[in-house]
RNA sequence: GGGGAGAUACCAAAGUGGCCAACUGGGGCAGACUGUAAAUCUGCUGACGUACGUCUUCGUAGGUUCGAAUCCUGCUCUCCCCA
């Protein structure tokens, strides 16, 4: 893998440049959608490549470890086959399940026990298997397992966390060092900043990370609960210790607003559920606002969804018509606005790039930042 | 014409003397969702008030009772069976 950063932005710590991987290249800042296991819910490849035009999507090395199973994936001959999926995909190593599972999961030095969502069956991922579950399913990106600690969080549960995911990031990447790729395309190994809220130790954290000379970095348990302001603060302590010449990656965020903030504050790669799940639920990201499509105010409204008109179903579809299809509870509905919502997630980064191009990104972001959060 | 059953909020449907402004579903209205156990979850849905509450409701008109959606009588309407 590759990053050159080709445009840095003079009134903020922005940048945009391309990540390539034997997948393909992925111009940054880029926003990723999330196909956990194996599909980003409601939304056929054909639209995630054509339409919405990701570059880079998400799986998740718990989910599909589980199902399909690892015997189907390299029989597959790995994720992207097995999906048909050609550009890049990123994993998530199980440390946001971590978090998510909490209360069927126990922590040791020796890894993380699963009580398996889907059937019961108890599961142990060590920082070394995880690694070794990753080359199976053949990630461009793969991630080193981590705890996301949730929000509130003590100090002192917050340090005895960090010291074990540093411990963990030892381990899984001498595994890494140690194994080769299994369909003969390269494979890079991003480590991940944790420490909370805690400045002292989300520095230490960055730190540690900086040490491993990965090929990119990231920064997770953020975006769990916490003011954003708490949580732009711990980017800007970490980003001054990450490279700036690796890509950093900010797990799990966010709001539109969040990934503007973020891209202002050095950040190159983010993922988060809210454009599909929000988008099935009936919530739209519009370069106007947010809108709740099953709101009474729409059923007249035979406007776009959104007037900038990312994707076809904005010039398709009319507000009328999929207010319509979520109260009827038609499947097309949620269907329609996960594209819609991914293609102006896209839509905004790619805007950001261009931006940061011309110099102009500063100005734009705060504009579009305080229009992104108003509600229609 | 004779016999039987029934009328409860937007709809369906519980409730058959006080725990009933009335179970539950649906519908309607609104909210939540951040490395996906989510096409999910939550709240409200007689009126007025933030709330304790107050007022008007269970076809309709009366009555019994300290107290009625619930008991009695008249009326209106609906459905079923027999002729």
């Amino acid at each position: 893998m590759d990053f050159k950063i080709l445009y840095n932005d003079k009134h903020s710590n922005a940048r945009t440049g391309m990540i390539t991987t034997c997948h393909g290249e992925i111009p940054t800042p880029i926003f990723m959608p999330v196909g956990t296991v194996g599909s980003v819910k409601g939304i056929h490849q054909r639209n995630l490549s054509e339409d919405i035009k990701a570059r880079i999507i998400l799986g998740n090395t718990y989910h599909l470890y589980l199902r399909p199973g690892l015997d189907v994936l390299e029989k597959a001959g790995g994720l992207h086959r097995f999906i048909r999926w050609e550009r890049p995909i990123l994993t998530d190593s199980g440390g946001y399940q971590v978090f998510s599972l909490a209360d069927r999961r126990k922590l040791s030095e020796e890894g993380a026990k699963f009580h398996s969502h889907i059937d019961g069956s108890k599961h142990l991922f060590t920082p070394e298997n995880v690694v070794d579950i990753q080359r199976s399913i053949g990630s461009d990106i793969m991630m080193a397992l981590d705890e996301c600690t949730p929000y509130p969080c003590e100090y002192k549960y917050a340090d005895d966390s960090l010291k074990l995911t540093h411990k963990w990031l030892d381990r899984g990447f001498e595994q890494y060092k140690n194994t080769e790729p299994k369909y003969g395309f390269s494979q890079a190994f991003f480590p991940i900043v944790q420490g909370s809220v805690y400045a002292d130790l989300r520095k230490q954290s960055a730190e540690k990370i900086a040490s491993k000379g990965a090929e990119g970095n990231a920064i997770g348990g953020l975006s769990v609960g916490e003011p954003a302001g708490m949580m732009y603060e711990m980017i800007e302590t970490v980003n001054e210790i990450l490279p700036k010449d690796k890509p950093r990656y900010l797990m799990g965020v966010g709001t539109p607003a969040n990934i503007l903030e973020g891209i202002s504050r050095g950040i190159d790669m983010f993922d988060c559920v809210m454009p599909t799940r929000n988008g099935r639920n009936g919530m739209l990201f519009t370069s106007q606002g947010i809108i709740n499509i099953k709101n009474e105010k729409w059923r007249y409204d035979f406007s776009p969804v959104d007037e900038i008109m990312t994707s076809f179903v904005d010039t398709d579809y009319t507000k009328a018509y999929l207010r319509h299809l979520f109260i009827a509870g038609e499947m097309l509905g949620p269907q329609i606005a996960s594209i819609h919502n991914l293609s102006f997630y896209l839509w905004l980064v790619n805007e950001s790039q261009k931006h940061i191009k011309e110099g102009t990104f500063t100005d734009w972001k705060n504009s579009m930042v305080k229009q992104l959060a108003s509600r229609l």
